[in-house]
DNA sequence: CTGTATCCGTGTTGATACTG
DNA sequence: CAGTATCAACACGGATACAG
């Protein structure tokens, strides 16, 4: 027979739940999908456009796109906001509660980092790394540090504030900053997480280090990735 | 043309990476897929038979549920042991590591009942409600309490240790606990979390509480959900 | 230039029935 | 009890084509 009628969908754009009052499931019902949770990364310093997202997450085609950001949308997670007439283009930005995935997202990230399936060899986008400098840092290094780093990937600039053993990250211009890196993701990681020092990056002229030299070696030893599990 | 050769694929079993050195894109990818983070919460307080992960999971099928342990299996998140001859059954156990996935699964519960679309009067299974457990609990509202509360799910009995304004829990027979729930995990949330008397339920023929009643009725108030977002 | 909608080939998911 | 086989439905990603 099989009268399965309209029973279930129309919740909030998806179909297919669990039926589980455990938070853990409507979490992955909400930013389980495939890219969903990437694109919650992406967002977590700040709005971004359609075009920008779709060139950070390598690999997402513009209807997959398109149809998670309807379903963040759709759950609170995110807004689509127009930006003011002169520059009226339409951006994605996390709601107040949606960059409070911040948390999970990093816990996520520390525990799968030791997993002997990790190859930080991988390509990273902008956000990625900046998101691992806050989950990475290590306060015993960072000490009573309190340095303003900058750093422009291309067109992406971001300005960071180590302090309290922490570091607050921002899209900013990093013209205050006391040093700036300017570099692509995948270079500054196989310095910070690789141990490849500054000079060779300079030399293959994939870096370009401006202002304090010295806070800029100390800022990259203030990271340190777990151990993998076994090891 | 597209001759796109076997460049990926036999990774672990599973296809589609996101080809991201982001440790959240890993962990998407290990525990990402539909069903797998709540087989993986299932497992959280000991090994589990096939069946029983089947019963718990409402909704999954059985070869989802044997690809999903296939693929954690893969991962390394768990292992299957047969145990000893006697009851020579087949057991799916979280690894060490696999057990340290509790903090990211923590702290995705916690992120998402804030959420408006929360229903806490859906099904939940035993694990879950003590999942809940550890997530919720209040240090400010169990101070210095130290106790052992024991709860009988039908055949699926707890045993939880308050101490420290937190709790530990196992799969073990309530026989030394101080108070015993005998019900069902929705009844007890109901109570815990819905604010219905122990009465109620009790009247209702859906609880028995056996030991201690004055410390069954402080336990049920340790326990505090965080807001939802935007009340 | 910034998205959105549609089609299409492929792969994944899931319900049912079935086997050791 | 612990899975496998089959098949239908859907999701994914690529390539357009289209709209503001």
């Amino acid at each position: 027979m099989k009268l399965k009628k309209v029973t279930k969908e129309e919740k909030a754009g998806r179909g297919r739940w669990y039926d589980d009052a455990c938070g853990t499931a409507l979490a992955m019902e909400l930013v389980g999908e495939r890219w969903s949770m990437l694109i919650v990364r992406e967002l977590m310093f700040g709005g971004r456009r359609f075009s920008e997202l779709k060139a950070a997450l390598t690999g997402i085609s513009a209807n997959i796109l398109t149809q998670r950001l309807e379903g963040l949308e759709a759950s609170g997670v995110l807004v689509r906001r127009k930006l003011p007439p002169p520059a009226s283009v339409q951006i994605y930005e996390l709601t107040e509660w949606g960059y409070e995935s911040e948390e999970p997202i990093k816990a996520l990230g520390r525990w799968a980092v030791r997993s002997p399936l990790h190859d930080p060899t991988l390509p990273l986008s902008a956000a990625s790394i900046m998101m691992s400098f806050r989950t990475m840092i290590s306060a015993e290094r960072a000490g009573s540090l309190d340095a303003h780093v900058g750093f422009r990937f291309g067109p992406e600039p971001f300005l960071a504030h180590v302090a309290n053993g922490g570091i607050a990250v921002r899209r900013a211009e990093p013209d205050a900053a006391q040093t700036v890196f300017e570099t692509d993701p995948m270079t500054l990681a196989s310095i910070v997480y690789g141990g490849r020092p500054i000079e060779d990056a300079e030399a293959a002229g994939a870096l370009t280090l401006g202002g304090d030299r010295a806070l800029a070696e100390r800022f990259v030893t203030l990271f340190v990735l777990p151990d993998k599990f076994g090891a």
